[in-house]
DNA sequence: GGGGGTATTGCAATCGGTTGCATTTTTTGA
DNA sequence: TCAAAAAATGCAACCGATTGCAATACCCCC
């Protein structure tokens, strides 16, 4: 910049402000001022900028992926994630950086925020970290959280509508008469816990003879729920449909029935959630929920800037939407 | 960091580099400070430290996806280099920017690099830019990027060995017997250009009657690949193998040819190209060639810290290995 | 031609660390 | 015990922009 101050012959302030088209500066002044950074290639000193203005323009994205779990970064849910939310952060000229913790201990969240290298963060998935997200202090008016909408937090709360997402499910199953309902997942995980309410409310009351579904305790990683389902039909445990927590157990749970020789649908029923890009290529298509994930990583951004600019913004719910595909399409269960 | 020095009794230098685990500080008083700050939830202030130390310790990725493109950033592969990237350069505590490019024609990797954003720069691909990287300039020296060998390149170029790559699938198609293949994909993209060129050489010589490969010209676009693959079934030419240029136009393949009623591979051995989590889920699996993303992500940013370091580097092609799947095994072709 | 404005521009402090060099304190060795 | 060496600390410049305030230039009108 002084370079081009004295290219220009003006103060490094005036150039300062010509760069930032401040009504300050003479038009002619400020011409000649932009002319000359383009010609030789200047870009403001970022580094410098943010300092001085105590921002940076970019946002954090963390996810709490740990080397050592099983479900990695390629889950496809984190993967379209990251592409929704950075397509939103770039609409709002924000850059987006990437974190993954290196450990669950590690307060990544807070280095993040309070050294300055993003104006604000956003965190996908409570997982196991409920308390810890608690206790970001005054740096929470700066975090938005993808999750299941909890009382207790004290950050912004953005998710899909997972109790109406589950009761979308427990509706469908039973309108495609199946009656004996496994759920698959980690209900200790706020979103989890939501979609089993729901499905719990919807096969509820009616009095009609529907059994109670059979929680199945299982990560989101995909090959352990594979074995469990695996052991669940060597059981004697009668089932006719199964609700996995996520698309990628979804779909685990598809290959291990047939790999025992059941058929879906029309042994049993499955449905995932999320609907993942692969939901619909495998064979057969997988029903689940929609979460729209582009809208979701937009509506995080809006909010998150929104609260960086002092603005209170409270939790919002996506919408939610059940997709019907081959695995419970077409089929009607043994009698 | 002034107030860390006031409860700690000493003047900011001393702070500063009992922080950075200098030397040249007392035990005791590194202790005490470090203490200090554990209890004052302390942290660099990293804008001050950038700007101080002309470095940011932050990777820029660059994707080259345009809104209104039909390759969008949901694309596995994308995805997973993504996170293959992300997982590397934290190993090297690193952070990692996401940069998505609004057009074409926006030069924003310069734009990161000079502002000081990113100590360097990942480029995935050299779709339609390959000018525009060459004329880097210096900047050049912090820039890596993923894509096919080509001698004009005067940046550092990572990418899975393509030649060698097609010409394992030509070699594999000709093994189960497939004489008329079809090689669908854009051939002005260096990495295309080169498996193309490798599956010519494996089917070429040996005078056996085989005829040369069917170009049919596609971008990544999975939708525009299955039209295209749609009217070459419509129309009245023979083929019995498609190559795809990626996983994505693969599965395209596979879907479009059984909607037309012919059978995979049976009648039509199709193979694509990267290896994505999608290729075995679908059905039937599809035959590809493993790129090892997630150590091509390494291998670059190992590079790109080299480089940023002053060291020189050298081009890289990381290993390249062909999975056979459903798609091209089980089936012999119709006589 | 001069007063009073308005439009431009320059000066200098500031953001919060890092680091070369000077200074002070402590240790070592004769 | 004291000088010399080593260890520890402090001082102050610097990184490259932004911005409040002061200073200058330019205009308009009487």
């Amino acid at each position: 910049m002084s370079g081009l101050a004295k290219l220009s012959g003006v103060d490094i302030s005036t150039v300062s402000r010509a760069l930032n088209d401040s009504p300050l500066v003479n038009g002619k002044t400020k011409e000649l001022i932009l002319r000359l950074a383009n010609e030789t290639g200047y870009a403001i000193n970022a580094r410098a900028r943010n300092l001085r203005k105590q921002s940076s323009q970019t946002l954090g994205i963390v996810i709490p992926v740990y080397p050592g779990s099983h479900q990695n970064l390629s889950d496809p849910f984190f993967l379209e994630m990251i592409g929704a939310v950075s397509q939103a952060a770039a609409k709002h000229d924000y850059d987006l950086i990437i974190n993954l913790p290196h450990s669950p201990s590690e307060i990544s969240e807070r280095r993040l925020l309070v050294s300055g290298k993003a104006d604000g963060l956003i965190v996908i998935g409570q997982a196991g970290r409920t308390e810890r997200l608690s206790s970001l202090g005054d740096a929470a008016n700066r975090v938005v959280v993808w999750g299941g909408m909890i009382d207790a937090a004290d950050y912004t709360l953005v998710g899909s509508d997972n109790f109406e997402g589950g009761r979308l499910v427990g509706q469908h199953l039973k309108d495609i008469g199946r009656r004996h309902i496994v759920f698959l997942g980690d209900i200790d995980l706020p979103e989890v816990k939501l979609r089993y309410e729901g499905l719990v409310s919807a096969l509820q009351g009616q009095g009609d003879e529907q059994d109670p579904p059979l929680l199945i305790p299982s990560s989101f990683d995909g090959h352990a729920a594979y074995r469990k389902i695996l052991e669940l039909c060597d059981s004697s445990t009668g089932f006719d449909a199964i609700f996995a927590a996520s698309d990628v157990l979804g779909i685990a749970a598809i290959h291990a029935v047939q790999a025992k020789g059941l058929r879906v649908p029309e042994d049993v029923a499955i449905v995932g959630y999320d609907n993942i890009g692969q939901a619909e290529m495998i064979s057969p298509g997988l029903t689940t929920i929609d979460q729209n994930i582009a809208l979701g990583g937009e509506i995080m951004v809006n909010a998150l800037i929104d609260k960086i600019a002092g603005k209170q913004v409270s939790a919002t719910l996506t919408p939610t939407k059940l997709v019907i595909r081959g695995s419970t399409a077409g089929g009607k269960p043994k009698p």
